[in-house]
DNA sequence: AGCCAGGACAAGT
DNA sequence: ACTTGTCATGGC
């Protein structure tokens, strides 16, 4: 593998996942498909204590995201995103985690997310060892009513998680489709969750779904297109426009750089 | 203290 | 198809 597009604290803080935490020796420990495991990066080496095919399936070591990267290097911004956030790698996260975690996300901010689905899995997941538990299931959240879910301090979006299970569970939402249908016919399964709109749905298929051609567009890539590319108006036709034209099926990773730009710039 | 956060929804042009 | 007010909470 080449390291130089394998950055382990770029992957785990750029925004994408909510369940890794940094150590003191700068190792990180995060949960991931009920299991805990901790990994740590020196330099062009990667250290983990798990299984090598969970790993590379997880971290999508086998990607060659330089010529990914290169590919999305149309122009001077997408050049200076890329020189910061050619580590990054996009993860291949669990649907149901997904999608409970980005509809807590809306309107909300990193931090107080974490700390949301931290309490979830606290009080409904599995204790797998000290003080770390497991996702729940949606079949377990199905069962709740949105009373259940108040101590989580999550306000409107208690009902959203719980129709979310509830479709998840009773196989109402198709997962096939949103997998491998066209990209419309994808959206509009995903959209079918009560709190999932445009924007929690291109999360999903791209952080779950590996779904590169959607581009995510929330207030950071606002800023990025008015700050950087100019834009005066930003409806989604016109952002979708821009995305594919530029970056085309590798939209997806070009929004990921962006971001994690926009972030690191504080635009 | 007040603005903001990986927005969605309903109701209105 | 686009715009606006509202939503619950707490990080900063």
């Amino acid at each position: 593998m080449n390291y130089e597009y394998f950055n382990l604290k770029d992957t785990l803080e750029c925004g994408q996942c909510f369940r890794w935490n940094e150590n003191p020796d700068k190792s990180y420990t995060g949960v991931v498909s009920g299991r805990v495991v901790n990994v740590k990066q020196n330099g062009n080496e990667i250290i983990y204590d798990c299984d090598k095919v969970f790993f590379e399936n997880y971290f999508d070591a086998l990607t060659d995201y330089e010529l990914i990267s290169q590919s999305v290097t149309v122009d001077d911004v997408m050049f200076r995103a890329v020189d910061i956030g050619k580590g990054i790698r996009l993860l291949n996260q669990d649907f149901y985690e997904t999608v409970i975690s980005f509809i807590i996300s809306q309107n909300n901010n990193i931090p107080r997310i974490k700390g949301i689905i931290e309490k979830l899995c606290e009080k409904y997941g599995e204790h797998i060892k000290d003080n770390f538990y497991s996702f729940p299931t949606p079949e377990k959240i199905a069962k709740l009513s949105p009373d259940d879910l108040a101590f989580l301090r999550a306000g409107y979006r208690d009902s959203y998680i719980i129709d979310a299970s509830v479709k998840i569970a009773n196989g109402e939402i198709n997962q096939d489709i949103i997998k491998n249908a066209p990209i419309d016919e994808a959206r509009a399964e995903i959209s079918k969750i009560k709190g999932v709109g445009p924007k929690v749905a291109d999360c999903i298929l791209l952080f779950s779904g590996k779904r590169g051609e959607v581009f995510p567009t929330d207030v950071w890539i606002k800023k990025v297109l008015t700050h950087y590319y100019g834009f005066s108006s930003l409806t989604p036709k016109k952002i979708n426009e821009f995305a594919y034209e530029k970056f085309g099926t590798n939209a997806g990773y070009a929004q990921q750089y962006l971001f994690y730009l926009a972030r690191k710039e504080g635009i």
